[in-house]
DNA sequence: ACAAATGGTAAGTCATCGCTTACGGTAAGC
DNA sequence: GCTTACCGTAAGCGATGACTTACCATTTGT
């Protein structure tokens, strides 16, 4: 259920918005909290959170540390949905179809 | 962003748990509520905020209301998600290379 | 008409969580 | 070596959220 970890961390906006500011690529933490409504501690702390959930990772450069994404939560949230989407689907797809039916029903 | 409210709506595990009862298809309340860890009225609580993020819908059956779920909501997670992951993934390899490369470094 | 079944809603409680300020620790520059 | 830059962590606070009990509305069946 590494998937479960992955969606409680991208549930918060904040969070959710660091994360996506990450996708232009590697940031160090300065950069990231920079143009944030929220102090820098907090942006620290949310990817203290991601890192945790395998969303991100992260490399020493001198005194900073440069943040990215990592694929593996994302990978593992992603099967999680599309194992999910099929069956989904097909079973609203059966649920239109008794809608319809119960429409006929009622021209009778 | 229909996808955020999709996305802290299946953070809670409880209510994950619920969405994943309504995998083997439509089901009234009083079943789902049956054999979980917590009271009918916290299983409609959970199905109104799983029906106001777009991922259940219901209809009425009689004295009772069937849920069943909603493409809507997990089509929209799915769209960002998908778009997110090939820029990831792609961020992710160049980051593997920049490590490799340092480590040439070190062997000179 | 009345009783039973089903489920949505209100009020209140308790834990969790996100934020801030304050502090400590490490690496670079003079 | 001393200062400066950068960042993680601790402590405390306020808000949000998940749960329970109690209650009410609606529909079915007798």
């Amino acid at each position: 259920m590494a998937y479960g970890n992955a969606l409680s961390a991208l549930a918060d906006p904040t969070r959710r918005r660091v994360f996506e500011r990450l996708r232009q690529g590697p940031r160090p933490v300065g950069v990231i909290a920079r143009g944030m409504p929220v102090s820098r501690p907090a942006v620290s702390q949310h990817l203290k959170a991601l890192k945790d959930a395998g969303l991100v990772a992260d490399r020493q450069e001198g005194t900073r540390r440069v943040y990215f994404i990592d694929p593996h939560g994302l990978g593992a949230l992603r099967r999680w949905l599309d194992q999910f989407w099929d069956e989904a689907l097909a079973a609203f797809q059966a649920e239109v179809e008794r809608g319809k039916s119960e429409q006929k029903d009622r021209d009778r």
